[in-house]
DNA sequence: GGTAGACCTGG
DNA sequence: CAGGTCTAC
């Protein structure tokens, strides 16, 4: 039984979360509701999920227990998030405004709202055993970072959170999607001194000088590309055009994705996977492009930069080895990588 | 077609 | 230098 850990405390539902620490908002407009679904910790790794670089909305809340929960936005709602050996435990504050009034709502469609976010439909016990036997480095290094999931994210927030991702490291990408939904996002409640916030519409972020404000706002040079991004997505037809991405091939996606200002192959191929289900896409950065010269494709080692030839390799042979999955199994590699490399960086401090 | 350099900011 | 992209040779 393998896998299986066993936890002394299990409680029914998350603790640290008071309601009353909730403020803010008229208490009419503000609802809250709770509850649990079956989900095994072989199935989902909710700290490296939620917190490996794939959204930026997540934080672990400080507690008094070693229980670890977290704390995000998603889908206009705020969520406390945690899990036992049998469960996924939620908490879920809504807020009537955020939410348009549609706001009458029960256990069956919070639960659909979670089982689509991490794509519970898949197995990924059935993934991480094909895996392990397609390729010998998922075997030896990326299978024990157990039960990543591919989030379901958001088209818009997914778009822009991505274009603030170059060139930048995972906390200050969060500082930066954090200022962006202060600053345009609704208000969705207070959480003892913060306060949470949707992220902001499209239409929410057309407002006149966006750069300047976002340069005012330490976006640095990643302000021109957003505030073009808007504009031409508003031009082409809004979150409708967007939305009807989801018709095309992932070939053709990620083409017209690539035709807005900041959007590369690698930010193009993270919408497809985490926005658009296409699972197969390989968002190739560094810290890939480190792995495949290393393990899949050594003939890359004596060039440095990521050459768009290179990048389709990598993408094609992950795809031959991994299947119609291969982004996810790209996920758990990056993870894995990441947390290497973050190791080696604090064994160097020292 | 492929490769340097610039680009904001913060640690 | 950091989960890149764009521009100019």
């Amino acid at each position: 039984m393998a896998g299986i850990i066993v936890r002394k405390f299990i409680r029914p539902f998350a603790v640290g979360m008071n309601l009353d620490n909730f403020s803010n908002a008229p208490m009419e407009d503000v609802k809250r509701f709770q509850g649990r679904i079956l989900c095994k910790y072989t199935e989902l790794n909710l700290k490296t999920t939620l917190t490996g670089g794939q959204s930026f909305r997540w934080k672990r809340l400080q507690t008094h227990t070693p229980e670890e929960i977290f704390i995000g936005v998603m889908r206009g709602c705020v969520w406390t998030l945690s899990q036992n050996a049998t469960h996924l435990i939620y908490q879920v504050i809504c807020n009537k405004s955020v939410l348009k009034g549609d706001f009458s709502h029960n256990a069956l469609h919070w639960e659909r709202i979670l089982r689509d976010y991490f794509r519970l439909d898949i197995n990924l016990e059935v993934c991480y055993a094909a895996w392990k036997a397609a390729h010998d480095h998922f075997k030896q290094t990326a299978s024990y970072f157990c039960a990543v999931r591919v989030l379901n994210q958001e088209l818009v927030e997914n778009l822009i959170s991505f274009l603030c991702s170059q060139n930048n490291h995972i906390n200050r990408i969060t500082n930066l999607v954090e200022r962006i939904c202060a600053d345009y996002g609704k208000k969705i409640c207070g959480y003892k001194c913060g306060d949470y916030h949707a992220f902001p519409e499209l239409e929410e972020l057309n407002v006149p000088e966006l750069e300047k404000k976002l340069r005012a706002s330490k976006f640095g040079y990643r302000a021109s590309y957003i505030s073009k991004a808007v504009s031409m997505i508003i031009e082409k037809g809004g979150t409708a055009w967007l939305e009807n991405l989801k018709q095309l091939s992932y070939k053709e996606a990620k083409v017209e994705l690539m035709t807005i200002p900041g959007i590369g192959p690698k930010v193009a191929d993270c919408i497809c996977l985490m926005s658009l289900g296409h699972l197969g896409a390989i968002p190739v950065d560094t810290h890939i492009y480190e792995v495949a010269s290393l393990h899949y494709l050594p003939h890359l080692r004596k060039t440095k930069t990521i050459t768009s030839k290179a990048y389709e390799e990598i993408g094609d042979v992950f795809r031959n080895i991994y299947g119609p999955f291969a982004g996810w199994a790209q996920t758990v590699i990056f993870c894995a990588e990441l947390k290497r490399f973050n190791n080696k960086k604090a064994g160097k401090k020292k």
